[in-house]
DNA sequence: GCCCGACCATACGCACGCGTATGGAAAGTA
DNA sequence: TACTTTCCATACGCGTGCGTATGGTCGGGC
């Protein structure tokens, strides 16, 4: 039996392929039109496949989403995060984070995860904790510039929330644009 | 037939005022849930009646949908800019009008409008005349209180943006701690 | 008192999409 | 080669919710 369990856990290496790409192409359809476009039959669709394949990869659509916010939060946290190799100066930090964040931004998921999850409490929960993470980075970021305590909350919500709120302006621009924008906006976060 | 139309035109009071509960309902309804439980039936059960009503007021879901963006449009924009015995020293104004908008927010449409919206070109289109509209009158305010043109665009983006950032963070605030960070941050903006 | 139009109730057809049941191919295992 | 496991195809039942068709009620003009 614990065998048995253990075999089942670990999954073979094209079961996790397979399991993959059904969840990058619901995050793509997710970004196209909502999570009301992620259904299980399109999705087979554009995979080539039948939703048999779906309902032997995963229990049924809820199952399927909850594993999506997983997947989402997994490689959002590491792109953000840990792929760094930014300059040591700490102000330069800064500025090179947030340009990280537009360029991230621009084909983020962000607005999708949030516009979907924001009426299911639990999910709500899991992307509350992912901007906790994120914040204390930003936060940590200011502190070294030199900033107390309050002065780098304060900087760092600013930041943070000038960069959601980017993300939520339709507008046709650029991405240097943005990144001009940006680059002022911070600018005046590390004045003083 | 002229006569025939203007009648057609002019509806009664109590039509207004049928159809405008109607309306009243979908905006909460989509507050509490998204767009997803927009649902002709659902808003009968709470109206009290059925969907011969609301196939007697409107022609389809669609176009029910129209009116509902174009509603939250008028008693946005009305909300926002004109209602305003503000101060009349140009930084006050700023303070003033940046604290309105995030009393309003706390209760506000527009993070479910947005998350509503984005995936119809047509209505995000709608949505981004409205930003625009918020947006020169924050800039006017920067304008008058000295700043230059650049800087003024700048400020009043970094405001906005805050604004909407700040209504998709999903935290369990108080008010006054909104209130206090936002009043820190156009501290910052009213710089130099 | 009759009629007409405004307004809503009731009942139905229909499409869409989920989940399930079952079959089948292909590859591994003994 | 027989048997099992993995993975997907096919076909169906079923609920939900839209739009429509049709009937009913009630007040206001003539």
């Amino acid at each position: 039996m614990s065998t048995q369990s253990s075999k089942r856990l670990a999954k073979t290496a094209t079961d996790r392929q397979s399991r993959k790409s059904w969840l990058e192409a619901a995050l793509q359809a997710l970004a196209r039109g909502g999570i009301d476009r992620v259904r299980v039959e399109s999705l087979a669709k554009d995979l080539g496949v039948t939703k048999g394949s779906f309902y032997w990869h995963f229990k049924d659509r809820e199952q399927f989403f909850d594993e999506m916010l997983s997947f989402w939060a997994e490689q959002s946290t590491q792109t953000v995060i840990t792929n760094v190799h930014y300059p040591t100066d700490p102000a330069a930090r800064v500025r090179a984070v947030a340009e990280d964040i537009v360029r991230r931004d621009l084909a983020g998921m962000d607005p999708h995860i949030r516009s979907w999850t924001q009426y299911d409490p639990e999910r709500a929960e899991i992307v509350a904790g992912i901007d906790k993470i994120r914040f204390e980075f930003i936060r940590g970021l200011f502190l070294a510039v030199g900033f107390s305590k309050n002065s780098a909350s304060l900087r760092a919500h600013s930041l943070y929330r000038y960069a959601l709120g980017e993300q939520f302006i339709p507008v046709k621009e650029s991405m240097s644009q943005r990144l001009k924008r940006m680059k002022a906006h911070v600018n005046l976060l590390l004045q003083q």
